[in-house]
RNA sequence: GCGCCGUUAGCUCAGCCUGGUAGAGCACCGGACUUUUAAUCCGGGGGUCGCAGGUUCGAAUCCUGCACGGCGCACCA
């Protein structure tokens, strides 16, 4: 027997006899609390001698012989517990006693100071409501394994408060942006998770299959196409927060499934797009952090609007020296990546070696809140091109402490195009890139209704959560990341 | 997929370089204790050193393979 099966095993023991003496700790379906630990906290003046029930999980214990402290946890904090024999009697206060770290209990007492000067409730009375039959890791240092935390979350929610804080943090930026998008009039919709054809980015799809149609499924890469069919059917200003699903490689900055906004409003630019942009951000950053400066991993950020505006071009010619305004050719562009120490495929264009320059020289050093402007048409086939310079597209990429957080563009509308943009894409794809376009027919045919002109964005959720939270992985900043099966 | 690093008690970690009976704190079990809050004090139990091979008289320690995880690269928003 291991070890561990021995310390289950005498928690197994203590259950039979708490049975046998009539205790069924897992018989309750309610407790009925009057206040949450950190109300008490909060109310100690008006409420000190009062009579009141809490409930909660044991995270500590301190027995002194005919007095016993314990630390007391529930959602909202920890409060101090305290038993005496004197006032339990000596049966109930040994049953106190011989309760566990981890064990949940409601207790009802007053509220009071004990000699030390720590607010606590005097038990009068308790109900053991669920008997923990395993060990909580350790009290001091909590849990540090990164797989641990991942794996079986509800440790590392239990023992890290700063690991608890960030998931909070998640959940009000998520409410924020909500606030923010409801107050400019944009109205909150779904789409389909599951995608005939999937589209709205350049990714690899996730396959499912359908039963009863006998049809094969993937699950969205974005839901951008089903949010522009509205536009077409004549919703103005429309958002969607929900799941995407990439079937792609595992970092720090991927996770296969996260979770993204999309915008869309009609009758503008990505001008207009950018301003909203940053207001949001800006917003939901003094909403959350009451100010819209914080630390990224060691640097200083300020969210305040106006942020920087470069094009993309400059940006690269400034952080590479190389400028792809003068580079023309996929070979051209090939040789300056190699120049970079960049490794490129022979079947990678200008368009996918700008990106990647992007990507690996250039947004890392944008830690100021930045706004890219001016990509190539290639590696853009849903955005409108660009009056001054056709072979450049009405989009933009905003970066904070090296993250992408926001992708956008002046939508295309023009059928016609979008169906030699798809074409080009297919062509992609025989030619051997699985992230090419598919062709939507269904989507060219909304186009053919006329869309009006339209900006759009998307922003990554998890990536903003990571910036306001510090937290260096998004595995941070998701409940339960992708691992592999034990 | 490739490279580097990690995996020792329930938890946090030492021990590994330089092979020689597997350690500490917390947790757990027994005892003392009516004001602690990382309580304290006395005593005790607990290990397939990630898994499998190899080298060796002898492997937690050296070598190889595998699993899981982290980081980087590749891939990719």
């Amino acid at each position: 027997m291991t070890p561990e099966e021995q310390l289950y095993m005498t928690q197994l023991k203590k259950l039979k006899q708490l049975r046998e003496s009539g205790i069924d700790p897992y018989s309750h379906t309610q407790y009925a609390r009057t206040h949450t630990l950190s109300e008490l906290r909060e109310r100690f003046d008006e409420l000190e001698g009062q009579a009141l029930r809490v409930a909660g999980r044991l995270m500590a214990l301190r027995h002194h012989g005919r007095i016993s402290f314990a630390s007391l946890q529930d959602a909202s904090g920890r409060l101090q517990l305290m038993a005496r024999e004197e006032q339990l009697g000596k049966e109930r206060y040994l049953q106190f006693v011989d309760l566990d770290v981890g064990d949940i209990i409601g207790a009802c007492g007053t509220l009071t100071k004990s000699r030390r000067g720590e607010i606590s409730v005097d038990v009068i009375e308790f109900t053991l409501l669920a008997k923990a039959l395993r060990p909580m890791p350790e009290k001091w240092h909590g849990i540090k394994d990164v797989e641990i935390r991942y794996r079986y979350r509800y440790l590392d929610l239990l023992t890290n408060p700063t690991s608890r804080d960030v998931f909070i943090k998640r959940t009000q930026i998520i409410r924020a942006i909500r606030e923010f998008m409801d107050a400019q009039g944009f109205m909150e919709v779904e789409t389909p998770m599951m995608h005939p054809i999937p589209g709205g980015a350049l990714a690899k799809p996730f396959v499912t299959h359908h039963n009863a149609l006998d049809m094969d499924l993937y699950l969205r890469i974005a839901p951008e196409l089903y949010l522009k069919r509205l536009i077409v059917g004549g919703f103005e200003k429309v958002y969607e927060i929900g799941r995407n699903f990439r079937n792609e490689g595992i970092s720090p900055r991927h996770n296969p499934e996260f979770t993204m906004m999309e915008v869309y409003w009609a009758y503008v630019d990505y001008e207009a797009i950018m301003c909203l942009t940053e207001e949001l951000i800006h917003y939901v950053a003094v909403r959350v952090l009451g100010t819209p400066k914080f630390t990224y991993q060691g640097n200083e950020i300020d969210l305040t609007p106006p942020w920087a505006r470069i094009k993309l071009f400059d940006a690269i010619s400034d952080h590479t020296g190389v400028d792809f305004a003068a580079i023309c050719t996929d070979e051209e562009a090939r040789v300056a990546a190699n120049e970079l120490g960049l490794e490129v495929m022979p079947t990678d264009d200008r368009g996918r070696i700008i990106d990647e320059i992007l990507k690996k020289r250039v947004a890392p050093k944008l830690i100021q809140p930045t706004f890219l402007i001016g990509y190539p048409v290639e590696i853009s086939p849903l955005a409108k091109r660009s009056q001054q310079d056709p072979s450049l597209t009405e989009r933009f990429q905003a970066f904070i402490g090296g993250l992408e957080v926001a992708n956008a563009f002046s939508e295309l509308n023009d059928p016609i195009e979008q169906r030699e943009r798809f074409e080009e894409q297919m062509r992609r794809r025989e030619a051997g890139d699985e992230e090419a376009h598919q062709m939507d027919w269904d989507f060219v045919r909304a186009l053919e209704y006329g869309m009006p002109p339209t900006g759009g964005l998307g922003i990554g959720v998890d990536r903003l959560v990571m910036l306001l939270t510090d937290s260096p992985s998004i595995r941070d900043v998701i409940l339960f990341p992708l691992l592999r099966s034990e």
